[in-house]
RNA sequence: GGGGAUUUAGCUCAGCUGGCUAGAGCGUACGAUUCACAUUCGUAAGGUCACAGGUUCGAGCCCUGUAAUCCCCACCA
């Protein structure tokens, strides 16, 4: 039971966390199972636990944890701490994501550097080795997990490939299946060719970029594309029907160059009069609105590139070459046939593929698309009526906006890596009155055969999106008709970056599914940005590694550091200093710890060796945490540790009794907020500038040790939840607690006598205005040479140590009666520096200073009290507040006057 | 084109229902030092709250407009 003279994270860390999961308080079930006798869903136990469910987003089960990740635990781990010290049956759910697409990229990347193809194997073959490849890799992200220090149920750790999720999944997709919310449909997709895959609408990014805009002759009517090499797709030419130029031309056709094609020029409000000549060439299966405008017009679909990103279907010169050839070639004989008329450099927007960059194609594919109406309006009708509430509240009218515009979703997917659809197509052509596809859960089967009939399953994997919509139903077990406290979950905590790809189809999945909103609040956070508010990015070398941070600084202070200055959905600064100012809150506290532990054992000691009982200090106590007193008593106190009672001996003792109890409102009002950098920062500054600057301090001369004991329990379980590390450590490392801190009760208002914690406030307003003018006097090491003389003055006389403690003054003397020295700015008392007149006389433009200063405030009050509008119309208590300041403030300047005077 | 934010000290951010004499951390300056902690203690400097109007007894906060920065969605032949 020692304390070293500094904090070493490294030393306690490990050895915490494996204590706490031997000891099994992460998991809620083992200590709470819900009864429901009545089957009315809520449990019938007398005195049951609130429940508290809360999952992590699966972090990439192949990957190691990055500063989002770190920014997310420190978030949902503060939570699922503060909630489990509350009393709460706490139930943190820990996940790791397949990462459909995302881990494909890992993996056909490496298998390229080994010099292979994916091509080289079958689908099921490359899934095989996909699952290998991730089990390796599992362990690492789940160990930065618990270095993180995050309280989950190990035990109940969902994996999104595990044979639930598959189920679940699986029985989803059947009922929208049977419910015709499913459709199989050649539509345009965003295809990127080098990763041969289809994306959704979502995982698009959009890029600027410079291009060409070429002109082309279609006999009298001039076009204007981009994309020259795809005039062999074009099926029409379309002009606006308000546009009198071409009113004679609609209805006849014009030759499409480089081919002996004619085609019909046709009218729609796609072509825009205004832009270039008004004539717009149709190419429906390469082009989104041109796809439209063909289904308007029923116009046929020519697939001119194929998906390996090369020509087809065109002239034999164009067959087979690529997309880029195949522009240059179509340029050079438009050039030279005469056909290309003019050209103009435009910046245009390019989809491209959000992982390698490459610009994706659009693409006509057969894919399962979900008709997401349904989905869309149930979602928007419970959002609309409130039904989960928002951090940052805008977000819910940014989601509204977002379901009112969705269209269809594109749930397939063209890789190995992820759960099979499981959709079978009719081989047997013979077989015309059975459908052409059918559901069926047998998809670890090529083929199937079902009344007769063969059946190829579908090669294509669900869109990763679609199976962790389910993740609240699935990592709550939720099912169908049984009681399950957890679902809906409390709050789902998330960046706000997937507010769409995720957010919103957990909503609408989890509607879909249990008929009620999957969580009750969501809370989104931003990026974490790097010390100058720039992207974090390899390129740029910006990037910060959480576990290098905890490494250096420990958890503790990782996690303090990054949950200051944010707020949620926004994207903040991080910079490494608030991870050291972090460190050094823990270091201080250890040090406070180490301190108290010293004047316990010292007490001890000295207990040992006289027959003194009870009381610590002599003198009356003034309150009784037995016996409570009729003010500044909120709760009963509760049992903690080993020490639950106290009596208070003095005023800074009732003081810090009151700023703890404030500490506590303010925590837990800010936490019910999500205001998660606001209680850190209550605890900085009541943990330092009041428990150690103030209360400490004084508790040199008086050591209350119950009471140390118990406020030092206090801070310990507040700051818990966001220092889970070093809290424990000094809770293990104490002689009188028992247990974990992580699983101690969060702590009762503790009594006091208010009208003695207000008087102290008078003792820090006199230490201060020593203290400034010890600093303000000539000369260095004032503190050690002047005394303080007091006159007549009941507070300073009773409280002369602690007032020499607090400023180092050698003595404080009584003036008996003949004012020497310089006077104190201090209205309501009589205090005197004792300082030789010449010191007191290069104090004089100080002086003269101030009294300017105190004279502007003076003005300012009186200004407000000359308005009779004010003094009518604003509230009684500050009318009378300000009158109470002009008075001090007055008498305040006539003392410092008197006092130049004198000078 | 549609939507959402941001602008407060040198930097990063608080400031919630208007009561503010605008706060914190870091940084800066000055001073201290065996006695829990230099990962320390004390003191101080530093602000036209983006700008312009308005409402109000009173505006950093509410309203209108302007500017700058950023994000998302759609479109860009």
């Amino acid at each position: 039971m020692t304390f070293a003279k500094s904090y070493e994270p490294g030393e306690f860390e490990s050895d915490i966390y494996a204590a706490w999961e031997a000891s099994d308080i992460f998991d809620p079930k083992l200590t709470t199972k819900p009864v429901d006798d009545d089957g009315d869903g809520i449990d019938d136990r007398d005195g049951a636990k609130d429940t508290y469910s809360i999952v992590m987003p699966p972090p990439n089960a192949n990957g190691n944890l990055h500063i989002g990740h770190g920014l997310t635990i420190a978030l949902e781990d503060s939570l699922t701490r503060y909630h489990r010290l509350r009393g709460d049956s706490t139930w943190y759910i820990p996940g790791a994501d397949h990462a459909g697409f995302e881990t494909w990229v890992v993996y056909e990347k490496n298998l390229e550097k080994h010099g292979h193809s994916r091509f080289e194997f079958g689908r099921d073959e490359l899934y095989t080795r996909v699952w290998d490849f991730v089990a390796e890799q599992r362990g690492n992200m789940e160990l930065q997990l618990r270095a993180l220090g995050a309280s989950c149920a190990w035990d109940d750790l969902t994996f999104t490939l595990d044979e639930n999720v598959v189920d679940r999944v699986y029985t989803t997709f059947e009922k929208m299946w049977k419910d015709g919310m499913i459709y199989r449909g050649e539509k345009l997709v965003n295809y990127c060719p080098k990763h041969r895959t289809a994306f959704a609408d979502i995982e698009v990014e959009h890029k600027d970029e410079s291009g060409t805009l070429w002109d082309i002759a279609y006999d009298d009517i001039i076009v204007s594309t981009t994309r020259p090499e795809t005039l062999f797709g074009d099926t029409a030419v379309a002009v606006n029907p308000e546009d009198e130029r071409y009113k004679d031309r609609v209805g006849t056709t014009v030759h499409l160059p480089l081919t002996d094609r004619e085609i019909p020029i046709i009218t729609d409000e796609h072509a825009d009069p205004e832009y270039g000549t008004g004539a717009v060439k149709i190419t429906p299966a390469h082009d989104f609105d041109d796809f439209e405008v063909g289904e308007r017009h029923n116009l046929e679909r020519i697939q001119v590139i194929a998906e390996d990103g090369t020509m087809i279907n065109v002239p034999e010169p164009y067959l087979g070459l690529t997309t880029a050839e195949c522009r240059k070639k179509v340029l050079k004989d438009l050039k030279d046939q005469g056909y290309l008329v003019g050209e103009k450099k435009i910046t245009h927007s390019v989809a491209h593929c959000y992982k390698c960059g490459t610009v994706l194609e659009p693409m006509l594919k057969e894919q399962w698309f979900i008709d997401v109406e349904r989905l869309a309006n149930t979602a928007i009708e419970h959002l609309e009526f409130g039904k989960i509430k928002f951090h940052p509240e805008n977000k819910q009218k940014v989601l509204i906006n977002y379901l009112k515009g969705l269209k269809d979703w594109n749930i397939s997917r063209q890789i190995p890596w992820g759960i099979a659809i499981p959709m079978f197509r009719k081989i047997d052509d013979t077989a015309t009155d059975e459908p052409d596809w059918i559901f069926d859960r047998r998809t670890h089967l090529k083929v199937i055969e079902k009344a007769g009939v063969k059946y190829q399953r579908d090669e294509d994997t669900f869109d990763t999106w679609f199976s962790s919509s389910h993740w609240p139903i699935v990592c709550t077990n939720w099912d169908e008709g049984n009681i399950n406290p957890y679902y809906p979950l409390n709050v789902m905590e998330t960046g706000a970056d997937i507010l769409f790809a995720w957010v919103a189809r957990m909503i609408m999945m989890g509607l879909y599914v249990t008929g009620e909103v999957p969580f009750k609040e969501v809370y989104l956070h931003g990026l974490v940005l790097d010390e100058h508010g720039q992207k974090m990015s390899k390129s740029k070398g910006n990037v910060i590694n959480p576990m290098d941070l905890v490494t250096r600084f420990g958890s503790d202070a990782f996690r303090l550091g990054i949950l200051r200055g944010r707020s949620a959905g926004m994207n903040q600064a991080f910079s490494e200093n608030s991870v050291i100012s972090g460190r050094n809150l823990c270091n201080k506290l250890w040090n406070i710890s180490r301190l108290i532990q010293s004047i316990v054992d010292d007490k001890a000691k000295e207990f040992e060796g006289s027959s003194f009982e009870g009381d610590p200090e002599p003198g009356k106590a003034r309150s009784s945490a037995t016996t409570p007193v009729a003010t500044g008593v909120v709760d009963a106190p509760q049992e903690r540790g080993a020490s639950n009672s106290y009596d208070t001996f003095n005023m800074g003792e009732d003081w810090i009794c009151r700023e703890l109890n404030d500490c506590l409102e303010q925590v837990e009002q800010a936490m019910s907020n999500y205001r998660f950098a606001e209680a850190v920062e209550t605890l900085y500054q009541t943990i330092w500038d009041k428990y150690a600057d103030w209360f400490l301090e004084s508790q040199k001369i008086y050591q209350n040790v119950p009471l140390l004991k118990t406020t030092l329990e206090t801070i310990l379980i507040a700051l818990h939840p966001f220092a889970p590390f070093v809290t424990e450590a000094i809770w293990q490392n104490l002689s009188w607690t028992d247990g974990f801190v992580a699983t101690a009760k969060w702590p009762a208002r503790l009594e006091f006598d208010p009208i003695s914690a207000e008087q102290f406030e008078n003792i820090r307003i006199i230490v201060s205005e020593v203290r400034t003018t010890l600093q303000a006097l000539p000369g260095t090491n004032n503190a050690k040479k002047y005394s303080l003389l007091f006159d007549n003055d009941s507070l300073i006389k009773d409280n002369q140590l602690i007032i020499r403690t607090l400023t180092k003054v050698p003595a404080i003397n009584s003036l008996d009666g003949v004012p020497r020295g310089l006077r104190l700015a201090l209205a309501n008392h009589e205090l005197y520096l004792d300082v030789p007149e010449n010191v007191v006389k290069e104090y004089k433009d100080n002086l003269t200073e101030r009294i300017l200063a105190v004279g502007r405030e003076l003005d300012n009050l009186n200004l407000r009290m000359s308005n009779p509008n004010y003094v009518e119309r604003a509230p009684a208590h500050l009318v009378k507040e300000t009158t109470d300041q002009i008075k001090e403030k007055e008498a305040l300047i006539s003392r410092l006057k008197a006092e130049l005077e004198i000078i």
